[in-house]
DNA sequence: AGATTCGCCTGAGAGC
DNA sequence: TGCTCTCAGGCGAATC
């Protein structure tokens, strides 16, 4: 559909994303030239140009890419369209901008932008040694590591408390604290639980749509997530929801018992 | 330096 | 009805 096709121009819109959007001068540049290839690392959709130049596209949220017939009207939330040499457009739509485009004129200056980034779980390089090695000498919640996407790229908030709870570990236990075998758990879970929501098409919590504009379905899968002081499923034991790093985690205090030694905590 | 918090942004939902 | 307030998330920047 895409490769193959030359792009006649490139229109950015005013409005800045996570990071501004390429300038007029960049348009013109990459005005003319064929896709040559696309790929997809970590949550980056990566357009690879003819002349070694690359459109790296990142989808933060609710970022959307879309092909159109010319002409159709623009949507709400429209923030750059390149025009195609089959007369149809691509579009990305990103409702809370913390999606991102750049252009990179090298594929050497687009690899060092992607190296720190640390492996996809499906990769052999994401393993339980991996993890216990980056983990030495850390001290962190292990929720937060596995959120750190220069150790693993595509565990999210919502996969991280699901992959936790699969794997009866407590999110807030330090990475410090862990053993083989439940880094182990960590890598299997990773990888089963997002087949499961890759094949229901991800997670719908609000207004997130995938290319298709289709909602997915893995939430009414969601073990823990958002289900604060509902029954644990395995357990019935209420959910627990804490804040870690900011963002809400939630887990099983049964199943996942916290293990990390006695902290003060302040009595009623 | 590592750990933690903040801020970006819109829309949904709750509460008044 | 319509306002205001809170929350959600990826991830880099700022701060501790």
């Amino acid at each position: 559909m895409l490769i193959g096709r030359k792009i006649k121009s490139a229109v950015f819109g005013p409005l800045k994303l996570r990071l501004p959007l390429p300038d007029r001068k960049i348009s013109k540049q990459i005005a003319g030239k064929k896709v040559t290839a696309v790929r997809r690392r970590a949550k980056y959709v990566v357009i690879e140009l003819d002349s070694a130049s690359l459109l790296v596209i990142h989808l933060g949220m609710t970022g959307r890419l879309g092909l159109f017939p010319s002409g159709t009207p623009p949507a709400k939330h429209d923030h750059a369209s390149w025009l195609l040499d089959n007369d149809l457009e691509m579009r990305f739509n990103d409702t809370r901008r913390f999606g991102s485009i750049q252009v990179f004129d090298s594929e050497e200056a687009a690899a060092e932008f992607f190296e720190t980034l640390g492996p996809d779980p499906f990769w052999a390089a994401f393993s339980a040694p991996y993890l216990a090695d980056l983990a030495r000498g850390r001290n962190l919640p292990v929720k937060s590591f596995l959120m750190d996407n220069r150790i693993v790229t595509g565990i999210g908030n919502i996969y991280a408390s699901e992959i936790l709870f699969a794997s009866r570990v407590n999110p807030t236990t330090s990475v410090r604290e862990l053993t083989p075998g439940q880094w182990l758990k960590i890598v299997e879970n990773s990888r089963i639980i997002l087949t499961a929501a890759i094949a229901c098409g991800g997670s719908t919590i609000a207004d997130y749509v995938n290319s298709s504009g289709e909602k997915g379905y893995f939430q009414t899968k969601l073990k823990v997530y958002g289900r604060d002081r509902e029954p644990c499923p395995k357990c019935c034991e209420p959910i627990v929801q804490v804040r870690l790093g900011g963002r809400a985690s939630y887990y099983c205090p049964n199943c996942q018992p916290d293990v990390r030694p006695r902290k003060t905590k302040k009595k009623p």
